[in-house]
RNA sequence: GGCUCCGUAGCUUAAUUGGAUAGAGCACCUGACUACGGAUCAGGAGGUUGCAGGUUCGAAUCCUGCCGGAGUCACCA
């Protein structure tokens, strides 16, 4: 194989490579004006891919030509064809069908476009280009394991900063750890009164599943308590006192929780007074609280790891909670804010379309965004990044456009470099999940049982059994993986979706193991006939429509990319890498490699092979997802 | 109620951002290896893109109004 210039084409095209439409576009402009003696500019010249069932690569639409040209679509289209067959070398024929102008590129122009890339690992990656990106996902809280809403966090906030990087940019990967609050106090309390010493250890369970036990537990207690107490002369009289009319005993107790928690319970006083030590630095309760943290963490740690994300730092919210107070005093001298009478200070974003903004209260201590504030301004000095991307649920849509509109009348120099990638909930086939209702689904739960669904797909395959146990038990949690992140993926991050676990864990259809498999039959081809000289696909001169249909496909790839990144959304890549998957088994079935009816055929069969199996790992490596070479 | 997002085949979802006959997968039916891996391929059936108007050569996509769903409008996080 020709090593030593990869990047260059084989056979000379007389063009660059990579800008083909670019090239077809400026044709157009000029045609046009040599033609009808009207400018237009690139914007106005819509190309698609041609649709399959036409002759033809790239398409580009005349319609919008008619009222310059004072001609119709159809003449336009053929004198414009004519012209980018004469004027532009790789445009080798054309055809008009209603109004639009396919044009065929030439053969050389494709074999010189297959061997330049198919051995380019790198193909589609952008240059660096200076910037530095932050990307926050994750993001739990402390009493609680992650569930499947974290699952499709997480995949997202990693399979973006993969196209961010992709696409050239630095990226730094954070998460900022809700490690503080009444949450986290309600789990020492509990194990503090119920826990006899237990540790994860002693009970063998992971660290984050012992510790939102002992949160289940606290919420049982209460409820308990709750009840007992509703039956004693205290409760009755409030009852009677402050039932609204009609109101049933349910009901109004129902309502009246929050307040009994923080008024009347001797659980809900203890967890509030763990909470006060806590702020006060009480230092038994501050080192319970660093050993629960600790358990959970060990047990995040170990979640993230299985899904094989990591990252550059770590920002905690008992670090950050206090922060922004500073912002707030100076966003006040300069006018971004006003102070009421009661000393609490708002933001007028009446202006912006949105609301009056509270951002410090009347006792001068912070609320949410006082800390996001502060915190962005933090990880500004930390890093230097010029954007930052926030991975949330949609549910907090409003409260980030109010913090990148503060940001920006604040004049911070990030401002205009901020993006809120919102996603919507996951639902399950019966309906949302609640963690009262016991629906939640636990994120190593569902790992573990995609795995499972693998192992007993894989265990009467004989094409793994040549692999020791290690590597078979890799190959099947690349796959069950690569089922479970390809489901979620697959769909753009602003729908709601259903995930219904009984298909995350198919492995058949568009799933992450099928385009797996595409990239494993290319493996045992190459095994068996890539060790040779492909220099006579030079020499191929009858590309058939499956192999164009993936020549095109590669073509667009890096584009793929660049949008991607300037979307923040991951699906593209996946419903592309499913097409490629699909138009390579189609090929492989359809026709021959190895035993192709000449050498330039094997050849070139094997340069695609190599391209298709070396963007299908690339693609699927920007989501996230590994690729076994067995399967 | 105000604002935002979403309604596409029975189900899960695409549609190159206004382009050609709305494309896949699951489930259902029928077929395909003495061939490079059948976790595959081919075919069938399944659609008034929630409804009604409008904009134009052309609308799932843009505008208006309804209908249905979700989220949000805290000195909560």
């Amino acid at each position: 194989m020709p090593k030593n210039n990869k990047f260059a084409p084989q056979e000379k095209t007389g063009y660059p490579i990579m800008n083909i439409i670019e090239i077809i576009q400026q044709g157009v402009i000029k045609g046009i004006k040599s033609l009808y003696g009207a400018d237009i500019t690139a914007e106005q010249v819509t190309m698609n891919s041609t649709r399959k069932e036409f002759e033809g690569d790239y398409t580009v639409v005349v319609f919008p030509f008619a009222r310059l040209a004072r001609k119709k679509p159809d003449q336009i289209a053929e004198e414009l064809g004519e012209y980018l067959v004469r004027e532009v070398a790789p445009v080798e024929k054309y055809n008009v069908i209603k109004g639009f102008l396919n044009l065929s590129l030439s053969e050389v122009f494709w074999r010189g476009f297959l061997s330049g890339m198919y051995q380019d690992e790198a193909y589609g990656r952008q240059p660096a280009n200076g910037q530095k990106v932050m990307v926050e996902f994750a993001s739990p809280n402390t009493n609680k394991p992650l569930h499947l809403g974290h699952i499709r966090n997480i995949l997202l906030g990693w399979s973006s900063s993969r196209i961010l990087e992709a696409a050239g940019y630095e990226v730094v990967r954070v998460q900022i750890v809700n490690d503080r609050g009444i949450a986290i106090c309600k789990s020492m309390l509990a194990w503090q009164q119920y826990g006899q010493g237990a540790t994860p250890a002693s009970a063998g369970e992971k660290g984050d599943h012992f510790v939102g036990d002992y949160y289940v537990l606290f919420e049982k207690k209460l409820r308990e308590e709750y009840k007992g107490w509703q039956q004693s002369e205290e409760a009755r009289e409030l009852f009677e006192k402050k039932a609204e009319n009609g109101q049933g005993e349910e009901a109004f107790f129902n309502s009246f929780k929050n307040t009994y928690f923080n008024e009347y319970s001797r659980l809900g006083a203890g967890a509030k007074d763990m909470l006060l030590r806590w702020e006060a630095g009480d230092e038994a309760t501050v080192s319970l609280w660093k050993q629960m943290n600790d358990w959970v963490y060990q047990g995040f740690d170990e979640t993230y790891r299985r899904l094989g994300v990591e990252f550059d730092k770590l920002y905690f919210e008992s670090d950050t909670y206090l922060l922004g107070k500073d912002a707030i005093r100076k966003g006040l001298e300069k006018g971004v804010f006003y102070q009421k009478e009661d000393g609490s200070v708002w933001i007028d974003l009446t202006g912006a379309n949105l609301d009056h903004k509270l951002v410090l209260r009347s006792d001068g201590t912070s609320v949410y965004m006082t800390q996001d504030i502060g915190t962005a301004q933090k990880r500004y000095q930390d890093f230097g990044v010029d954007k930052m991307v926030y991975v949330v649920a949609d549910e907090q849509n409003y409260h980030f456009q109010v913090l990148f509109e503060i940001l920006k009348r604040l004049g911070e120099p990030y401002a205009d470099g901020l993006h809120h990638l919102s996603y919507g909930m996951v639902d399950l086939p019966t309906g949302k999940m609640k963690s009262r209702e016991g629906t939640v689904v636990d994120a190593d739960d569902l790992i573990a049982e995609v795995v499972e669904e693998a192992r007993k797909n894989t265990a009467d395959r004989d094409t793994v059994s040549g692999l020791s146990e290690e590597e078979q038990e890799a190959v099947i949690r690349q796959i069950a993986l690569a089922a479970l992140k390809f489901f979620i993926i697959k769909v753009q991050p602003r729908r709601r979706m259903v995930f219904d676990p009984k298909e995350s864990v198919d492995l058949q259809g568009q799933t992450g193991p099928y385009v797996q498999n595409a990239y494993v039959r290319v493996q045992s081809v190459l095994r068996k006939g890539g060790e040779q000289d492909l220099s006579p696909a030079a020499d191929y001169n009858r590309i058939e429509p499956q192999e164009k249909e993936m020549l095109n496909m590669l073509h667009a790839f890096p584009g793929l990319i660049q949008v991607a990144a300037e979307e923040y959304d991951p699906s593209g890549i996946a419903n592309f890498c499913y097409d490629l998957a699909k138009a390579y088994h189609r090929f492989y079935h359809d026709l021959s490699i190895l035993s192709a009816d000449t050498a330039a055929a094997k050849a070139f069969r094997l340069q695609l092979s190599q391209a298709v199996a070396n963007v299908l790992q690339h693609g699927m490596n920007l989501l996230g997802i590994e690729m076994p070479e067995r399967m």
